[in-house]
DNA sequence: CTACCATGGTTCAATGAACGAACTGAGGGG
DNA sequence: CCCCTCAGTTCGTTCATTGAACCATGGTAG
């Protein structure tokens, strides 16, 4: 789909919030991005996405402060995206969206499962360890796949994610 | 915005979510019915958003069960969109965003406050009322007009909630 | 020096979605 | 009989997404 990128009419901060996370794609950028996806060919290959769309995409979360662009070395020159504390933040909406959508929208049980490093418990949707009971942030957590998890994508992100990996830590 | 509407190669929950709640203007859709908004036009005059759209949008989210569409009366014949506990637990999705849009996107301090019914505190991004550290549904919660609202609208739902309303009430 | 490759983009034509104004249709009410 | 309300649908224009092709920078191999 196409959304436009105003909501104007709307004094709201979920309307604020969708103007910069309610594009096409750009949360799924911001969901790999946690995982640790930090080069221009990996979201690409990663997500299927047309080339100026993630371009667009990247410059605008750059824009907003959920991204920061950096170069990781000096030749050839290579800028990576990586989250900025802001863009951490948005680790409990996409945790809590992520849940909604596994329990009412797929059928095969949950493709991937967050747990808590320190404990190994697993995170529920309002990003609490069930067995500590506090709030985790995303520092704090691996992802590991779940018995839903299809595994048909053979680009390098797919491949890295079939084992536990660590929250924010570079992929691949 | 306009957002296709399938991400087909993610194996993920978070893109199903998308693909249901993730067109543009569906979240403030869903957002309208929490606070109680149930008719055609209210949603209309609230949003500014093309009718084809609404309609469009209001007939994904009956046939993805997020709302259920139903006759209030016969004469004349009116149907009215009411949240069903689906679309219920899209309640911590919402408020987690609303609260990382406040924090970080909007100048002027919170719009719109969310407050426990039952002990009258604030309700925080986790859905959790901070007096009495308990998950609140959203049945439990009123929202109150906030510091950072402007007030600018006259159409009947905006000038409801210039006054704490019950989520989920029928407005006006 | 030249050719080729990898990475990270930009450009462009075609498709599809959103926009907004106008129209439809069912059903009162005066 | 005329007019109004509510809930849509239709339609032409504008705007975003798509995907393929192209470009630019800087290695690297011969």
């Amino acid at each position: 789909m196409a959304l436009g990128k105003n909501y104007d009419a709307q004094d709201c901060s979920l309307a604020r919030a969708l103007e910069v996370i309610g594009e096409r794609w750009t949360l799924l950028v911001v969901r790999d991005a946690m995982y640790g996806v930090r080069r221009f060919g990996d979201f690409l290959a990663h997500l299927d996405i047309p080339r100026a769309v993630l371009s667009q995409r990247l410059a605008t979360l750059v824009e907003a402060g959920v991204l920061d662009k950096r170069r990781y070395q000096d030749s050839p020159p290579r800028d990576e995206y990586v989250l900025t504390p802001v863009g951490h933040e948005l680790w409990l909406p996409v945790v809590a969206l992520a849940q909604w959508g596994e329990r009412h929208l797929s059928g095969t049980g949950p493709r991937r499962v967050f747990h808590h490093l320190t404990c190994g418990s697993r995170i529920d949707g309002t990003a609490r360890c069930a067995a500590c009971g506090v709030q985790v942030s995303i520092e704090e957590v691996e992802v590991r796949p779940g018995p839903g998890l299809k595994g048909i994508r053979n680009d390098p992100v797919s491949v890295a994610l079939r084992t536990p990996h660590r929250m924010l830590h570079p992929i691949p």
